[in-house]
DNA sequence: AAGTTTTCTTGACTCGTTCAAGAGACGGGT
DNA sequence: ACCCGTCTCTTGAACGAGTCAAGAAAACTT
């Protein structure tokens, strides 16, 4: 887990100012894989007691939009966060309970880019969700 | 574009009454690949005046579950639906415009289901989504 | 330390979607 | 051909994640 320092230091590092909301949220996003926003809010409370909603949701945008942290949001739930970024990783989705976890990439580096036929856009990313059910899930419907 | 007999063979074959509104919807997600609820409404009260939100909504949901068709909703996009089922094809999504356009599974038949390791989850679908920007929005922006 | 700009607080609001109750339509059986 | 049980549609209200807007407060610059 990143001191706070790393964090800050990853904040000046995007060029963004370095705030007490703004390293408390990337602290919970770290601690806390595919957490959505009302977690991470949950976690930064208990760190700085009265941050508003609306502040997270700002911290939120402006950590994602300078790429230190990812948002992922499957079809059915709300936005959810994570601080693994850069590697092309994707996700196994559970359909009852909405679990999540990592998949790294089967193909290789960066592989999933290679679309047949791209109809003439530019693709930068290519986003891979497994759906399925988790164990937990799989042996409770038997 | 199905005649109005196959659209009512679709349903009963799914085992769903046949009423107006689900014909109506079901040709409209025929015509309209990747409409969102609220073109598939416009659509269908073209048909149907008076039809509420709500029965379209219902039907939708509906047809999903009974596979007649499919809902994709990538991140930041409401729900749209597609009647093209089970071939496994995925999707191209322009960042700026939104833009859909299907893409034929690159790989060969049933083969993005493979994941390197899949934490036990049993894995029934693989969905691709290739973000990028449509040529349109590629030149405007130059 | 002062000034400039960005960020946070507060509170209202939007909009896609869902909930709930009752009226109406579908279709299997007589 | 009709009736009746069940499913579907109408109406109208509600929910909730996320956004908008204006001003107060905090971060960096010099």
């Amino acid at each position: 887990m990143p001191a706070t320092s790393d964090l800050e230091q990853m904040l000046r590092g995007a060029e963004l100012r370095v705030t007490r909301p703004r390293v408390a949220v990337l602290r919970a996003v770290h601690r806390n894989p595919h957490a959505d926003t009302d977690s991470v809010i949950g976690e930064v409370r208990g760190e700085i007691a009265d941050v508003s909603h609306q502040a997270v949701y700002d911290v939120l945008r402006a950590l994602t939009g300078a790429g230190l942290i990812r948002r992922i949001q499957p079809a059915n739930s709300v936005a959810r966060y994570e601080a693994r970024v850069g590697d092309n990783h994707h996700h196994v989705v559970c359909r009852s309970c909405g679990a999540i976890a990592d998949v790294d990439c089967a193909v290789g580096h960066a592989p999933c880019l290679v679309a047949d036929d791209d109809h003439g856009f530019t693709i930068d990313e290519a986003e891979v969700i497994y759906w399925g059910r988790c164990t937990d899930c799989a042996h409770r419907d038997s």
